[in-house]
DNA sequence: TATTGTTATACTCTATAACTATA
DNA sequence: TATAGTTATAGAGTATAACAATA
């Protein structure tokens, strides 16, 4: 039995199915995309142990280092209650640090540590290879279109 | 200057936060306009209980009376177990039904019934609504272009 | 009283593995 | 042996509500 490209296999399967309006929704293509994308992050994160979320919520501590929970759960979309589940993981990986306020103390402060900032710099190089995989499909000029595209759509929903 | 870039307004409200490499990163934005098409359609769909995902496979059975679930899992990215699961909730709603073939009776078929119609054209109604408010962001040729680029990523990634 | 953060709980979506029935 | 489908189980990821500590 002859092994047949995995792409091919799919087309074939496809072969006859009416997908009927979906692929001229932008829903349907965005959710599509995305989780091809968030497949092959996991795929390429199996060693790092990190994901999207977690990426995500990385680089903005380090972008805003000492940044509060509520603050952070609040650009990030997230319930404080998620956040602060997620945020005690990355504490327990040794990845972040968190710090009492001084000046109020409800408050935490985020930061990384120095391990945060070493494993930010992996999975930073295989994320940036994953959009250059992205680049290979888009024609000059097509990413900074789609990036301000994408970037409506959002805002299009936001409360 | 007559419009207020998107970017302006976010930078408004989230005063003070730097974003970093975030927000030109496409897995980022995919992400980002994902989870707020989604939440809307969470919100609008209230009444019908319905998600994204049983929206497509009724579509797709609509579309394809008969399909088996292990076509359909195949198409719509799914592990069977996850497909049985949803279809058999779909199943107890009465919107699908599900019929032993006679020729290989391994296999079902799965058919809308009369009920599982009309859900999808209510449903459809409010997901056509959804579209209508990504066109009012978009400008002419953009849907179609959009769309497009969507394809090429998501077909980056599936092999 | 209001705000920051945690915890208990639960719901959704998904997959893996073991299973049954049929081929 | 191979395939279609189910079930048991588990793991993300998320939210709501009740709570403690601080202001």
């Amino acid at each position: 039995m002859n092994k047949v490209p995995a792409k091919a296999i799919v087309a074939d399967e496809d072969n006859g199915v009416d997908f009927g309006p979906l692929p001229q929704m932008l829903g349907y293509q965005i959710r599509q995309a995305q989780t091809a994308v968030f497949r092959d992050f996991a795929a390429i994160m199996s060693e790092l142990e990190t994901s999207p979320g977690e990426f995500g919520l990385l680089t903005l501590i380090g972008n805003n280092p000492g940044i509060s929970q509520v603050r952070l759960a609040a650009i990030y979309r997230l319930d404080k209650s998620t956040l602060s589940l997620t945020v005690s993981g990355l504490v327990k990986r040794g990845l972040v640090r968190r710090t009492r306020s001084k000046v109020d103390q409800r408050y935490y402060g985020l930061w990384l540590s120095n391990s945060g900032r070493a494993t930010l710099r992996k999975v930073r190089e295989r994320v940036d290879a994953q959009e250059r995989a992205m680049d290979a499909v888009l024609r000059p000029g097509e990413r900074e279109h789609l990036l301000d595209m994408l970037q409506r759509i959002a805002g299009a929903f936001s409360d």
